[in-house]
DNA sequence: TCAGTAAAGAGAATCATTACTGTTAAGGAG
DNA sequence: CTCCTTAACAGTAATGATTCTCTTTACTGA
């Protein structure tokens, strides 16, 4: 009994979860204010990393100086968009994986990609020569 | 010639360079100093910053809170170990490439194992039997 | 030599994150 | 139901990496 139930925590990862993207701990805290106005951001702050020490949730890197989070820990490959700092999960035809050698150990092997996500190649007007 | 040469400037990349590690920002400060003794770690991080734009060198990400600086911009994967902090270059045997998709404009594709490395591997006694 | 301007040093400012402090309340024991 | 222990919390101070500002220094070209 280590672990007491708390409503706020409980928000906090099914926030996590209901989302697509991958938010900073200051998203998730603006998000849960109007619902609960005496939120802290230290208490969201707290919480994300006791998840993350669980293996409840991971991290995907710091993107624009802020921890990104995400709900889905299964390894999968993510885009950093350089433009609006959006995280999209994306899917790989072929399999991943790099072996380094005998001597290392690896847990995890992460592949991002960056570049610009579908909103910022349009405004870009990179693609869509049509229309 | 809107950029003078700069001893100091050059020192920097000539260190990180001259070196295998994926040095912070902090650890130059600390290399350099004995030599540079009115050296400034914001001098280190305004050169960084800079060679960053030009493309001269790349960074790895952000590792222990701390952004790692690479003087080789070819794209390769790093390997992060967890435990000791070390960033190695790695190879790989196949070519890695991930398509997210044709409405997505990619720049680069980072792929960056974590686990423990060789030394971290050998101390936790996860290898290594014999003897 | 002199003007113009890049580079550097020192330290203040910023920003995300963490730690501390006092308070509240969850959950088990009686 | 009440008491007790202690996790969880809000609020806030502290930390630490990075950036910014301001002033001084020192190239460079005329």
């Amino acid at each position: 009994m280590q672990q007491r139930y708390s409503k706020k925590r409980e928000a906090i990862l099914e926030l996590l979860r209901s989302v697509d993207s991958h938010p900073s701990a200051d998203w998730i805290y603006q998000k849960l204010k109007p619902e609960f106005p005496d939120l802290s951001l230290g208490t969201v702050y707290r919480n994300l990393a006791a998840f993350r020490d669980d293996g409840t949730l991971a991290t995907v890197g710091v993107v624009a100086g802020q921890d990104r989070f995400d709900g889905n820990t299964a390894e999968h490959p993510h885009f950093v968009c350089e433009k609006c700092g959006a995280v999209l999960d994306v899917t790989v035809p072929g399999e991943i994986t790099a072996d380094p050698g005998p001597d290392y150990t690896v847990h995890r092997c992460d592949v991002t990609l960056k570049g610009l996500c579908p909103a910022c190649t349009r405004l870009t007007g990179q693609a869509d020569p049509v229309k």
